[in-house]
DNA sequence: TAAAAAATACACTTTATCAGGTATTGCCGT
DNA sequence: ACGGCAATACCTGATAAAGTGTATTTTTTA
């Protein structure tokens, strides 16, 4: 008797889940016991049932897929966690791995990289679909230069100079001097090698560094 | 005998077009006689091919939604198209209304949902998923200010601003007088009514309005 | 084709930013 | 316990931006 792997997924998109089944049906040791569109769901189900395998989204209402390996693996570290989305960051990806998931697959991979990446896991790989290899491997190798990141008090600045604050009017609001403010204003520009304040906005909210 | 209508789905992940064609196969008078990953193959398909229903994901690779949209529009304006896509934002659903499209599907939509919207879009209704709806309708209403766009010149500075250059600068690379570059720039954070460059270039980014 | 919008240009005043250097205090981690 | 980083603060001069007013030409569009 063949023991078929007991397949949950995890998705708010009902579409992408059907997608997702019409895929799996197809292969024939993988069997799709559950389908949820939030992942609160999931935890009350993997208390009470077997699973083998989690395909989820990453970007989930409620609990964040991160979030959502994270309390899984801790208390079921077998369940094979391969996480998905439509876009991917280089950080988001590193993070879910680090929480424990066992691959990441882009959304936009064709059904053999689907397939190739699931029977890899299931095997104890760590996989990733092509585009996310691309996207992780690129900035490691290429761009030594990991951007530093503002300190809390600059986060702070960075912010209300975004929303148009005068460097008096952020002193007023954080309750420091003027020229604190002035000292901090130029430390960030010099940190990240920006000629104004302008360029430094677009490049923080290009590189989702302020929030 | 029954007429189905012909219909394409065009989207770059391929697992949300096998979940949608799934759930056509369910409606009898469509039938799907293509899927498509990008616009371009799918505008060369209609000049060959009778369709009458488009399904496609709103940012596409190469060429957007919104843009396929007026073009096929153009040239067959008995086409029903209706827009697709993970998150929405208000102008970008305004933006491909305006542009043709007879309706806008979030992708977390219920089944039902999507069954009833082709429906009724081919009926010749306007249509939206629910969430959209509320989308749509809240800012209309408490709302009031629908942002003007800016103009090609103010683009241009406007972008160059948001890289750091100073007015003499900008004056510079498009080859104007100082004075009239000092003037966009305030025309831009009047129409807008920003107090500073800093401010402008995070509300732009925000909104997309640069490239 | 007439009106509206956009692009161009000039002058002047006030205020803010940028860039240089310097220094003290507190906290975190090794 | 010490070094390093973060946060705080001060000074000054040069430069740039912001605020206000006006005006001509070109382009778009109703």
């Amino acid at each position: 008797m063949i023991m078929k792997y007991k397949t949950v997924i995890v998705d708010d998109h009902p579409i992408v889940i059907s997608g997702i089944a019409g895929l799996l049906s197809e292969l024939d040791n993988i069997e799709i016991v559950e389908k949820f569109e939030s992942g609160i769901a999931l935890l009350d189900y993997i208390e009470d049932n077997k699973v083998d395998l989690i395909l989820m989204d990453i970007f989930l209402p409620v609990i964040n897929g991160v979030d959502l390996c994270k309390t899984i693996k801790q208390k079921h570290p077998k369940i094979v966690i391969i996480g998905m989305s439509s876009q991917s960051e280089r950080s988001l990806v590193m993070q879910f791995i680090q929480n424990g998931g066992n691959g990441y697959i882009l959304k936009n991979a064709s059904f053999d990289e689907f397939k190739e990446c699931i029977y890899k896991a299931i095997d104890g790989e760590i996989v990733f679909s092509e585009e996310v290899k691309t996207i992780i491997s690129q900035p490691l190798s290429e761009d030594l230069e990991r951007i530093p990141g503002l300190s809390r008090r600059e986060r702070d600045i960075a912010l209300l100079l975004s929303q148009g604050k005068s460097t008096q009017e952020i002193a007023d609001d954080l309750f420091l001097s003027f020229l604190t403010v002035q000292t901090h204003r130029r430390n960030i520009l010099q940190k990240y090698k920006m000629k104004n304040v302008a360029e430094l906005i677009a490049f923080l909210l290009k590189n989702n560094m302020l929030n």
